[in-house]
DNA sequence: CCTACCGATCGGTAGG
DNA sequence: CCTACCGATCGGTAGG
């Protein structure tokens, strides 16, 4: 993701076309076009088309995690935390050109009915945000900043509404469908105040 | 739909597979071997690849209106046929096999990204249902079962709670994921309620 | 990294 | 509905 190699130009571009159009839509003949190179020069990097797929199923989760997951954690933990991580995503999904998000919500959907390494490799990122974002509400519900509730309910929703404001935002090109989530979020977020809620900015 | 010519055998298996894969990967080769025909013939209703992928999204919408639309109209307007419509979404995402709502979670995503006509076809449709639960929640504000709220912003959140449960289903095969949907939207509407809010059955 | 090639499959056509 | 075929593209390989 630092530097410019060719193999880094390789993934970022594939990285862009999973996004638009699904991982399983990307050919090699079609990425060294164009980018410019030969086929054998493409294939050379990886070895299997497979190989190339989870390449860049992890360089999307290395730009996940350095364009939202770091950002957030900037924010206390708990609700803070976890609503910069929604406005992170929200703005992503707002943004104008390609942006991280929406190569998971593309890639996420692409693999629900699939099997194989790479489908594999997909249910662990998503589960692993899932996660996440569970921890996120558990440490929330500690800090009695949220009533107790279901941290993996929560997650879920949590999930649902921001997936959605991305889909919605590009199939319908509606520009207000990102906010639909978040103010959907922070709705629901509102509904569940501890007595130690703090004030959700932005 | 309703009778076993080759033609509807041929829109029937491609809307099983396009739920699975996508519809852009279903194949005419791959149609003709698995319903024993040639390529030639399964080619031959159709004229071209887009006209198939077109017939196919006509099939589906009538799929999805016998199956979810019709049934839930037996209920009264206002909440009670919104319920039922989620419900029998729910049903349908947690049964076993291959079921109508899940092409659509399918194929709503594929196209997100797309252009062209079928691109629009889909668009149509998911437009369509998302207009569909407005009118369902103007109603029931109409008739006091809601309190007034924004039936535009509601009905972005159902159909984003729906699509997650389906969509959850699949890619972490957990069975609770078009549950955790339902009780989501229940929750929700309970947090709307009205002066006339009906009992939620089921 | 390249050229040149492999067998398989793609959407689509000709002719019956 | 079929066989037989078209040019293009697929993932992948050989050899350098």
């Amino acid at each position: 993701m630092e530097n410019g190699t060719s193999k880094q130009r390789i993934l970022e571009h594939a990285y862009q076309l999973g996004g638009l159009y699904g991982l399983e839509s990307v050919t090699i003949g079609q990425l060294a076009e164009q980018l410019g190179m030969s086929k054998a020069g493409v294939y050379g990097h990886f070895g299997s088309k497979q190989a190339l797929q989870l390449e860049v199923i992890r360089y999307a989760r290395a730009v996940f995690l350095r364009d939202v997951i770091q950002p957030a954690e900037a924010q206390p933990a708990g609700v803070p935390r976890l609503w910069a991580m929604c406005n992170i995503l929200v703005s992503y999904s707002a943004g104008t050109g390609l942006h991280g998000g929406d190569f998971w919500v593309t890639v996420f959907h692409e693999y629900g009915s699939r099997s194989g390494a790479v489908r594999d490799a997909v249910e662990r990122t998503f589960s692993g945000w899932l996660q996440r974002l569970e921890q996120l509400i558990a440490t929330a519900v500690e800090l009695r900043q949220l009533v107790p509730c279901d941290p993996a309910q929560l997650a879920f929703e949590i999930q649902a509404l921001l997936n959605a404001g991305g889909h919605v935002f590009r199939l319908c090109q509606d520009p207000k469908a990102p906010e639909r989530g978040q103010g959907a979020i922070r709705q629901r977020l509102e509904t569940l105040r501890g007595p130690a809620f703090p004030a959700l900015n932005e």
